[in-house]
DNA sequence: CATCTAATTAGATTTTTGTCTAATTAGCTT
DNA sequence: AAGCTAATTAGACAAAAATCTAATTAGATG
């Protein structure tokens, strides 16, 4: 249909206060069926009008619903579109870490993270030294602190954001981000990791 | 990693409650770079610790927070996997037709739409004329009321639901859900349609 | 024009949620 | 054990949001 810009900030949240009441969540259900005219609505929540109406207004003012006027009714209808583009964004790395542009603690790490990653994966390693231990600690972060992981379960869970789980593997043992004996992989306290591979 | 179950109606406004607030969106967006230690959340957000402890709280019931424990220091971090499969499997036609089951006006309509449509797209036009004339009804409704359609753009729309658009494009007219002159197509209203194509 | 209908807007009330301070717990450290 | 630190729990208070009734608007119809 058309391309909406990756929400920034205040637009998902605005987003998820929308969806986040079960009246409007329930409203949302009905009008992915069909249309449906605001007393319709009323009696199926058993709801108000009034009461409904001011949820259509919320839901309008987002774009998620559309309204169309015949005699003095309003049909409302679901703007999938919108819906489904906004949750596809949504939760990609390199837009949550976007999230907190406000707050920034180490916003040269972000940047390099949101510059890496595109869609929830990493496009490649990057060449620099320094680079690349950020985009690897970001990477072992995924992992859990204290498991012992098999070869086979890192790949599963490495393969979610790079394809070449083989070098990613060989890195964090380069940098002694993890360590690995018969088979099994684990994290190392972030202390013990070395600054060149 | 592993396959989480399409959440249900409860599950979902849970976690849209759960990141419909400013602190735990900036939260999320922190632990999603590293982890942290509730100390160092609540100074960056300029909160009281107790503040911090009790949105984590929230967070961790819906397992999209995960803690260690060092000493007496508690390092959280974010469950990514958690997060994007909610986000994923959350806005499909046939889920978010699901959300309705308590309220559920059309059951049947809906039982069909959701047995045809799989994350997000048709995987068939069923054979039966009553099934397909619903499934149909569904497709054309996401389309503007009152808009007039190049061939081109009524496709983009289409196929982001099935890949044969030619097929939906003809079906539309036979049930004379739309009309098309000279290259543009546009919705007719209900009461036009007809039962058999 | 008077009246009816469906919806919206205004304003009041109630419920839910976020934040704080104070008190408590859990785990060191000396 | 006494004291220290980081976190959580309890409870109070304030702010935000949901819902209702009443009043108003917009459009249709006798």
């Amino acid at each position: 249909m058309f391309l909406m810009s990756i929400p920034h900030f205040e637009t998902l949240l605005a987003f998820f206060k929308a969806l986040a009441n079960e009246s409007r969540l329930k409203l949302i259900g009905l009008l992915a069926q069909r249309e449906h005219s605001v007393e319709e609505m009323a009696a199926l929540l058993q709801l108000k009008e009034p009461t409904v109406s001011h949820h259509l207004a919320k839901l309008k003012q987002l774009k998620l619903v559309e309204m169309r006027q015949d005699k003095n009714t309003h049909f409302y209808r679901l703007n999938q579109a919108a819906l489904q583009s906004m949750s596809k964004a949504m939760f990609t790395p390199e837009h949550i870490v976007g999230l907190t542009a406000d707050v920034d603690t180490d916003g040269w790490e972000s940047k390099i993270l949101r510059s890496y990653f595109e869609d929830g994966r990493l496009r490649e390693l990057p060449a620099s030294r320094k680079k690349r231990r950020v985009v690897l600690k970001w990477l072992v972060n995924q992992l859990d602190q204290d498991r012992r992981y098999a070869e086979k379960e890192l790949n599963q869970v490495l393969k979610q954001f790079h394809a070449d789980v083989a070098t990613l593997r060989r890195e964090f043992i380069g940098y002694n981000m993890m360590q690995r004996e018969r088979g099994r992989y684990w994290r190392m306290p972030e202390v013990e990791w070395r600054t060149e591979a």
